[in-house]
DNA sequence: GCAAGGTC
């Protein structure tokens, strides 16, 4: 009897090859699949506790399958009203790029017994594998459908998977599919809606699309948040006293524990007591052992912070030159929400690689030899893949700029996360004088560790400070009052940025820069470099008049919740999670968010001279009243 | 001409 034949289906190609390699025990055979230069058809052998010696064939698609659009009858903008969006008829359809994937898909599930999906294992993952699954379905309808539970593609790991499949998850693919409908529908009715309305107030607006998402909106309300900020900033001036006193040759400067007060008077009486009293008490004298603690294991939301912080780049060109750094074989996959090594994760093997680097080889030798610690655990697990790390060893040379600079980052951050943290000595000394108490804070660095190869990280001893004895008094050498202003601050930066739409769940960590990137191309806001930041400097972004102008439009409209507030998208991750955990189905939530946004929107539309006015003040400086 | 999410 000829073996039984089993389709695996991956989400992208690098993945069906990589578990093509270690199936096949690195024996199989690739064909090119008609029609796309990226897909291929990996045919093997291997025996399955569950379904014996079989011939496998493994393939991929190349992320989702399949889009939602409406029916082409609601496609001209000028004769559909954009609230009809909310119920017009949507159809799904596969791309004219994708259709040799799918039919790729159809044919070789026609002599299949098992339809085994191998896409990641999150969310979208189960959206996807459920499409593959449709398409698989229509070249035989008897075909079993099961998939596998994997998180990285080590040998072990991935024959563990295979050994084990489980089911579909179909409320997590229905819970993804709800948020197709809602973010389509939505966006389309919000951004036909201000587009028709603001476009022909004036010719700076006009052949422009004026686009409302779920996570572009709130990206731009946290630009504009911070802008009105520090528009809106007063400085207050504050008085502060600062002791100093000179011992064994050392200056050593005490703070203030109350740090400043706004009351000028009061100040000066505390002062003036402080000086009646004349002599300062040693109150504490503390010395003890301190660690800074060396990074977690890297995400791709972290990669961007530090990426748009300390590499010359903007988040989307960092994720740009992560991707090609990871076609290339140099680092793992880069989007990645997991900050925590597998316990069998094989981090010597890939620290040996590093070992043969004139910069940080030595470094890398000297974790094998004996410094190596296991990483620290960080609390997030996307349960698709591991965190970024280098794969491969790549010598600078063969590497562009930007693609080094990358590079050299995930190298220097992998090998500080196998490290020891860094120890120092912390010393306090707290006086008292008058009622007052000051403090001196000093900090001697005994062990580098992981600062030595992470040179992103700063901490530096300071000044060492003379030995004090408990109850010790004497007359400062110094003393004064200051006065200071507080301080505005800044614009939002690109890390500042991305590191609110992480906390607030807009987008992403494959999506986020693109989101940022949008309200850029969209003319929301723009990107400057920060003035002061040297040669390397960190950008940051001040919204544009259009920007300012939506964003206060939408808040006078009189909604309960602004659409530039990250809450209506947190409402449907919240939503999308009750349908994963089985308390809400699909239709129950598309069914309550339209009738909710249907709301929203028709508020907007009764109001929308309000927005309008706020485009002529601030796109048109016209005096609106 | 609309979104956000995958991916090349």
């Amino acid at each position: 009897m000829a073996p039984q034949r089993i389709l695996c289906v991956a989400e992208k190609p690098s993945i069906a090859k990589a578990v093509a390699q270690h199936l096949g025990g690195g024996r199989f055979i690739t064909r090119n699949v008609r029609g796309n230069t990226f897909v291929k058809n990996y045919e093997f052998d291997f025996s399955f506790a569950q379904w014996g010696h079989c011939s496998v064939t493994m393939t991929s698609v190349s992320g989702h399958l399949t889009s939602l659009d409406f029916a082409d009858r609601y496609k001209k903008w000028q004769t559909t009203p954009p609230g009809q969006l909310f119920e017009a008829e949507t159809v799904i359809k596969i791309d004219a790029e994708r259709k040799p994937i799918a039919d790729n898909i159809q044919q070789q599930a026609r002599y299949a017994k098992v339809l085994f999906i191998w896409t990641d294992c999150d969310r979208e993952g189960e959206h996807i594998g459920s499409e593959v699954r449709e398409q698989a379905r229509k070249g035989n309808a008897r075909i079993t459908v099961k998939r596998a539970r994997f998180s990285n593609t080590e040998r072990t790991h991935v024959i563990q998977a295979a050994q084990n499949p489980i089911e579909l998850d179909d409320r997590q693919a229905s819970a993804v599919a709800t948020r197709i409908e809602l973010d389509l529908r939505i966006g389309a009715a919000f951004t036909r809606l201000q587009t028709l309305q603001l476009q022909h107030l004036g010719d700076l607006l006009a052949d422009k699309v004026i686009s409302y998402g779920s996570c572009q909106f709130p990206t731009l309300g946290f630009v504009v948040e911070r802008y009105f900020r520090v528009k809106n900033f007063r400085p207050e001036t504050f008085w502060s006293i600062k002791v100093t006193y000179l011992k064994e040759g050392v200056k050593v400067n005490f703070s203030w524990n109350r740090v400043h007060l706004f009351d000028r008077a009061v100040v000066t009486i505390i002062f003036e007591k402080c000086l009646d009293a004349r002599l300062a008490r040693v109150t504490k004298v503390q010395k003890k052992p301190t660690s800074k603690w060396r990074p977690l294991p890297l995400t791709t939301v972290e990669l961007q912070m530090q990426g748009s912080r300390f590499l010359r780049m903007d988040s989307k060109k960092v994720m740009k030159i992560a991707e090609q750094l990871y076609q290339k074989g140099w680092i793992s996959y880069p989007r990645t929400e997991t900050d925590q090594f597998p316990p069998e994760f094989s981090l010597r093997s890939f620290i040996e690689k590093q070992t043969q680097d004139n910069n940080w080889g030595a470094y890398a030798q000297g974790l094998l030899d004996g410094a190596f610690r296991q990483p620290r655990q960080g609390r997030h697990n996307d349960q698709a893949h591991p965190p970024i790390h280098p794969v491969n060893y790549v010598t600078s040379s063969s590497l562009s700029d930007d693609e080094r600079r990358v590079y050299e980052f995930v190298v220097r951050r992998f090998l500080a996360c196998c490290s020891e943290d860094a120890k120092g000595e912390a010393t306090d000394i707290e006086i008292e004088w008058g009622e007052e108490v000051f403090h001196a804070h000093g900090l001697l660095v005994l062990a580098r560790n992981y600062l030595d190869v992470y040179v992103y990280d700063k901490w530096e001893s300071s000044q060492q400070l003379p030995h004090f004895e408990i109850g010790e008094s004497f007359e400062p050498t110094e003393a004064n009052m200051m006065d200071g202003k507080t301080t505005a601050p800044g614009y939002l930066t690109e890390p500042e940025l991305i590191g609110l739409m992480d906390a607030n769940g807009i987008g992403t960590d494959a999506t986020m820069a693109d989101h940022v990137a949008m309200i850029k191309d969209r003319e929301y806001v723009a990107a400057r470099p920060k003035a002061g930041g040297g040669r390397n400097p960190v950008r940051e972004f001040v919204p544009t008049r259009l920007g300012v102008a939506l964003v206060e439009g939408y808040d006078n409209v009189g909604l309960d919740v602004s659409v530039s507030k990250p809450f209506l998208r947190k409402e449907i991750e919240l939503k999308m999670k009750a349908i994963c955990e089985g308390r809400k189905t699909r239709s129950e939530v598309v069914h309550e968010s339209i009738e909710e946004y249907r709301e929203v929107f028709g508020r907007t539309q009764r109001n929308i001279g309000v927005l309008k006015r706020s485009v002529r003040k601030y796109v048109f400086d016209e005096d609106v009243g």
